[in-house]
DNA sequence: CATGAATGAGATTTCATTCAT
DNA sequence: AATGAATGAAATCTCATTCAT
């Protein structure tokens, strides 16, 4: 599990193609307000206070403020062939969900506005076509859990009184919030929370005798 | 159990207190479109539109837009003492536990658009001071759910191998989400989908031989 | 021909629906504009200061700049039908050319800023397809103007040692350009110029012995 | 008549002074765009996107975009003497009219974008007191067609039932305007179009028995 | 109660121009 | 000569709010 556990190289999502070191700086900044303050809150002016520059020379670097949220989400869709990649090692579906949480949790961890800006930003990427893909990514990774808890199912490793689908609602909201749980410096590690949320899926609050 | 469930005469928020037909309308539709759209993204002109009025005579039953945003999270925060009422009917951690997810649910489905309102501009209530007494509903609804979960871990009836706050995190998660999976006219009803909910916290996803 | 030149109840151009009062005044200031700096030279804000508004107040009667184009070039677009039915009068092609030289003159005269403005943002709207429709009226026009040149030539009314496409072209910029010369005011009325310009490209400025 | 066309060796306007090749190739970029798409409506990156160049560059060739368009409407001006000159070659006001259509016409299809800007930017041009040198050679030009037709006109050679003035406006409007009937490589040549344009002038479109 | 016109602050974007390298 | 980053003014447009009628 150690050994697997390294295999997130991808944890730290990239730029999709490098452009210029100033671009870059300025799209952490505007990430960082997204994150905080949600991406319409978020005026053009702010960010160029934040990365030292005037408002109208944004545009230097970015052709419009969507440009900014776009180049930030598509971040988070080149996350989906990673989750096909664990299920594509073909390990027993308890091992294969607990690698699934541990790839969204960290990845959430190592790219906290990413996340953030994709999991909040979730009813604005709908309203606007542009952003269509994201909600194919989400369908995308969905249709991968899906597939890993019904296989569970079917090998009688997991319960057959429970109604698949909400479970996977269930799991799902699981992985999803614990980012929330996470704080850099705080009480506890990625990894303590990625045991503990695994222990609850599998095993229940309740204590055995 | 049918009978407890009946305690949650709360389940419909009402408003604090009744002014108007026409303002209590309006602020139907003002609901609706800040939990579609989110707050900062409904236009008073998109208010006044759905609600059949000019966007400038709203101002006759509201003095700012933020005032109703106000009428609406203020009913959210009438939820706190209910919960505090379960816990006072003194029964075990694992019934408590039960009825608050299922108050929880509940109330998310009765009304949908303020919880889903309260929970989605977290961030935006959380910068602004005239909205601290909803972080303070929070904090009293996590309190007493991290009561309850503590004292269940005392009495020994759940694990004691999990840190109480990391689980009181996860349940509070998938209450919070369990909304989400909720559809009107859809797959599952309400009573489903919580015990599932609970199953999944007391049990666990993995089948016991 | 006196009864005839009656004819042009349609030399005022009129707003294809009657809106609002304010409305209207606005939009004539703004054809003024128009007129005298073309549309991209003239700015929102000179506009409002104009019509004694602010400038964003002028969203309240249009929802953009372009929306005022639009409405005045469209008061353009209504003269094809009237082109059309001095034809259809079935009258000699000379008598035809001099009705259609007097409807375009009169109506220049009448609503100068509204021919000014559709003959020089010429290029702009042919750039912009939005506009599409005004070069379907202008083709529309020069179609009218070649059958009657035609017809003209077929008829031996007129000269066949020219070609027709280039006198149409000499004719119609003869025409257009006629509004040029007329000055409210000036030294020379209406009637004057359309006399002169029908004798000069019926008989040419060269003396008959 | 032949020899005389030959004249026009004016015909190619030059740079008033040569200053360097990129700065010519610069120019004549500009000046296609000023032509397509006017003065103002052509940004300073797209001259340079179009020169391969990039915007900021362009300022070690020019002070300024408003030098371009000096250096482009200078050249129209230095026509005036051009059309004084034919005047002064004493021939009789037929033929000397014939020779300033065809120099005109014949300038503008050399120098379509120097001419096209000159005419279509007029109004700007006028606005601006840096471009009062154009005012005056269009009035100068105005004067010299003004005395040829009132010499006609004294001489007993053209009409005297028509005002010198609206013949000369008729006269002029046909002139400028032939450019438009000139297509590169389209269906007449640039003598067909001045011969027309003379014939119609002259005779008139009406056939005579 | 409602209308409709207006306000005024602020948002995104454009663009000629500057300047260190 | 050219690059590329930045400036700063101005443009279009948005929107909560006000107010006379």
């Amino acid at each position: 599990m150690e050994a697997k556990r390294k295999v997130s190289t991808v944890a730290r999502l990239k730029p999709v193609e490098k452009v210029s070191k100033r671009r870059d700086e300025i799209l952490q900044v505007a990430a960082e307000l997204f994150a905080a303050k949600g991406y319409e809150e978020t005026t053009i002016r702010e960010i160029g206070d934040a990365a030292g520059i005037l408002s109208g020379s944004l545009y230097h670097h970015f052709q419009t403020k969507e440009e900014m949220l776009h180049e930030l989400v598509r971040r988070f869709v080149t996350m989906v062939p990673h989750y096909q990649a664990i299920v594509d090692r073909g390990e027993g579906p308890k091992e294969t969900i607990k690698e699934m949480m541990a790839l969204g949790l960290r990845t959430a961890v190592s790219n906290p506005e990413v996340v953030a800006i994709t999991v909040h930003e979730r009813k604005f990427l709908a309203r606007h076509p542009a952003f269509a893909y994201v909600q194919t990514a989400w369908r995308q990774i969905n249709a991968v859990w899906y597939g890993v808890i019904q296989r569970g199912v079917d090998e009688g490793v997991f319960r057959d009184d429970l109604d698949p689908r909400l479970m996977l609602r269930a799991i799902n909201d699981l992985a999803a919030a614990a980012v929330g749980s996470y704080q850099p410096g705080g009480r506890y590690s990625v990894e303590e929370i990625i045991d503990a949320r695994v222990a609850l899926v599998f095993g229940g609050i309740e204590r055995r005798n």
